[in-house]
DNA sequence: TTCGTCATGTAATGGGTTACATGATTAC
DNA sequence: GTAATCATGTAACCCATTACATGACGAA
């Protein structure tokens, strides 16, 4: 009944919290825009949008406008069903976004965690990329103790596969190091939260990132 | 029936190809020297190992050696179960191993292939990393699309994870293209296979790999 | 008119983990 | 003697996919 798949509760209040949207839609995005990662079938989709709008973070939006004239007379199409995030979802979106803990930063929601650091505020971006990080060196040191111990028994292409693996985290730890090293500078700049946490701290000023190309953010009107 | 994973088995067979072993040895090997992608729990691998031995592939060895002393007497540990590759299990996993078609480049699929190319004849590798490599393209061009259409809307942190898995894309295609040409190289210093396909094509002879030249340090101990 | 895309959903199945149960052996 | 590791297994659950069912619209 649940389906608490976590992972895609949580992208899914996260892009909702931008704009409403219906399912179909929601899944493109999901998997372009946070993608990459994960592609999420409908058979997942759908019955996690009915638990969250059980759970009242979401609400259905049937109909149509204001004046009450169905979508489907509007739009010609079938009834899209449009989901809105509820306060009480949106608190609880930002109650997910405050967890800074060891399921952030493991394989399976690091990437959406970070694809949504533009709504977290900055020492949990701090936590967040350093556990990630020291995660990635503790299996760095897994890997490199392994080695050493079977390396003679490896054939070439098992010898090979491993030096790939090892080379693309140690290219992932030197991927952190630099956004580390943004956030900080960032941090450096502006005087850092005092003592309170306040409420209203999304919207986290975007401290750093490493300069490739910026661009700008112009206001998400669809 | 049971439990047909495909990655598992395919894993299985192949480390039991080597030298008989008990599953939790098994295990250790499938979590290290293959290791790095999966780990699998004994809760996948026992039920997996039964299953393979009702399919008559592998046969289990409680007793102990040839003079039937029960290996509890020998060792003085609990009765280990010790797995064996029965020939039909040989033969079996030769023919998985010819295999060339798309399920063996999927992410999931091609790290183990990989591992066990030592045993995989030269034009079944050739395949096999070209259909991954033209896989990733595809990918990536996908990526390229998506990313050229929202590249205004995306902020910040979104953006640079969108690059970032791009270039992880481009990197693996880049061993890609370093691990074909090496093959390709192998290949030239002596014809293989003139028109047919030879049925004892396997212990494919190590054709190529990149010798530790170009970027690849062969000693990780600093 | 047929095909591609939009759009929503469900049932069966798959593949895997977690937690549990059990117990022997080794190292301290 | 007790903790860690070796060693095998099962049942309950979890997350997600696949295949299916339905149907409307736009364009060729």
């Amino acid at each position: 009944m649940s389906r608490r798949s976590g992972i895609l509760e949580f992208a899914v209040l996260g892009l909702l919290r931008e704009s409403p949207m219906h399912g179909y839609e929601l899944r493109k995005r999901l998997n372009t825009s946070l993608g990459v990662f994960r592609a999420f079938s409908y058979g997942t989709l759908y019955p996690c949008l009915k638990a969250l709008v059980a759970h009242g973070w979401l609400v259905e939006e049937t109909g149509g406008g204001p004046d009450g004239v169905p979508a489907t007379a509007l739009t010609g199409r079938r009834a899209k069903i449009v989901y809105r995030l509820t306060p009480a979802g949106k608190e609880h979106f930002e109650e997910l976004l405050s967890h800074s803990g060891p399921e952030a930063w493991e394989d399976e929601h690091f990437g959406v965690r970070f694809a949504f650091f533009g709504q977290t505020s900055r020492d949990v971006r701090m936590r967040v990329l350093e556990g990630r990080r020291s995660r990635l060196e503790e299996r760095l040191e897994k890997m490199r103790t392994s080695l050493a111990r079977t390396r003679e028994r490896l054939d070439d292409y098992t010898l090979e596969l491993q030096r790939h693996g090892m080379e693309s985290v140690e290219r992932e730890v030197r991927w952190l190091n630099e956004l580390i090293e943004s956030e900080r500078a960032g941090r450096d700049q502006r005087a850092p939260e005092p003592t309170a946490q306040g409420e209203n701290d999304q919207s986290a000023d975007t401290g750093g990132l490493p300069r490739h190309r910026g661009g700008s953010r112009p206001d998400p009107s669809e």
